[in-house]
DNA sequence: AGCGAAACCGACCCGCGAGTCGGTTTCCCC
DNA sequence: GGGGAAACCGACTCGCGGGTCGGTTTCGCT
């Protein structure tokens, strides 16, 4: 449904060493991208930090923001092909597929933590175009959940709501979460920060989740229906 | 809570019309660094902008990092003053007092939306000093809603969950609306999306608004407490 | 082996923009 | 009204970093 989503690599498949170095400067140039911001980030850097030099790097991407573009490009693959892995593998009920599209991009994210970074901050840093690629890139995802959260509303599954804002919401949620937690501004492993996220996420579309009942039952007194007098 | 916080605005308040070039400056900076970014805004073209010199500029702000320091203490004095005034006239209940901040916090940056960009994607672009400054802002906001959050749970008005993380996670889903709505890309009236947002705040906390019910009582079937077969 | 192209190197070029500085205007106050 | 400081101006400097280019190495292929 998001219609374009460019073929990924159009590349014709050099030397296999090629693509190594490649690989090693789209690695470099992310994880500078992250830490130093797009602008301080110098290509002299980028190329020694990949273990080769500003020529071979001008090699390989004609320009610096043909390198941002590479490396947003690559991100955004990497996303699409683990979401869509997990909600294949979540069968059928629309509610377990957002939130295993939801888990999913938590994972990845947290796992490669200079990747969201960039994905983040350094749209407006790199002028307009790579901003606007960002952005449609975002809503790519956001579109993937809004689908699955309309079905799920179709069939009565959730409380009434807007899809595409509730999507849009979900997954604010996830890259404040991840962000502060990849700065270590929260304390929480990744199992339990998860795990807390998605109940956030479930309450907030009025929906059970799909496998009947979490382990911790009764914890306390009004934990779903709660009628506070 | 937050501890410091530092004074605001230190200065000897100049003479007024000083003082006015520094507002308009700060203006057009912010405007600046949102529309084109930090690092691609040319000190330059700020002082035009704000309809001055360089050298004028120079005067006020003795470094372009000073500059954008200035502009997110302003910022963030802004934030403070509009969530502040807002809980305080929310009365006593935490539920209320955090729904309050939060709408505060959305209508600020709805009504100046350079400013959410700012503190959003600069952080990164200037060095490390601001962006941790601008993460202590963030935090402090964090705080300041999570303290209201475990209020709420020791009361019992919400579901179990973790005060901290829900009030980050709260904060992003804010931020990404707004931002999203700021690009155009959310249709509706700030009105509407306030609105539905904050039913979904309200559900992800699993408690009930203050003021009893809404008026669409029986939208549909399953509103609040779905009991899917 | 050896040829040709892909891959890589690093010294150099050059525009751009942050910061400087000597000079000019504005305005407060005696 | 005039002296002096605050406020402002804009031409100039200068280092930094994106991009170039001629040359060198690596490697596939016959």
């Amino acid at each position: 449904m998001p219609a374009d989503a460019p073929p990924a690599e159009i590349e014709t498949a050099r030397q296999p060493r090629a693509e190594a170095r490649r690989g090693d400067l789209l690695a470099a140039a992310t994880r500078l991208f992250a830490e130093r911001g797009y602008a301080a980030a110098g290509m002299d850097e980028i190329a020694r930090a990949a273990g080769t030099s500003k020529g071979g790097l001008y090699f390989h991407f004609p320009t610096k923001q043909a390198l941002l573009a590479a490396v947003i490009g690559r991100a955004a693959d990497l996303l699409r092909k683990r979401v869509a892995a997990a909600m294949a593998a979540a069968g059928d009920d629309p509610v377990a597929r957002s939130e295993a599209a939801l888990a999913a991009l938590f994972r990845t994210l947290a796992k490669h933590r200079p990747l969201g970074r960039v994905l983040a901050a350094e749209s407006v840093a790199a002028g307009p175009e790579v901003r606007e690629r960002v952005e449609r890139i975002e809503d790519e995802f956001v579109a993937l959940i809004a689908a699955e959260l309309r079905r799920a509303l179709d069939l009565g599954l959730t409380a009434p709501l807007d899809p595409e804002l509730a999507a849009r919401a979900w997954f604010g949620m996830v890259r404040a979460c991840i962000s502060a937690w990849a700065d270590g501004r929260i304390a929480a492993p990744p199992g339990e920060l998860e795990a807390e996220l998605r109940r956030l996420l479930i309450r907030s579309a009025g929906a059970m989740p799909p496998d009947a009942m979490p382990p911790e039952r009764a914890d306390r007194g009004g934990d779903r229906c709660p009628d506070r007098p």
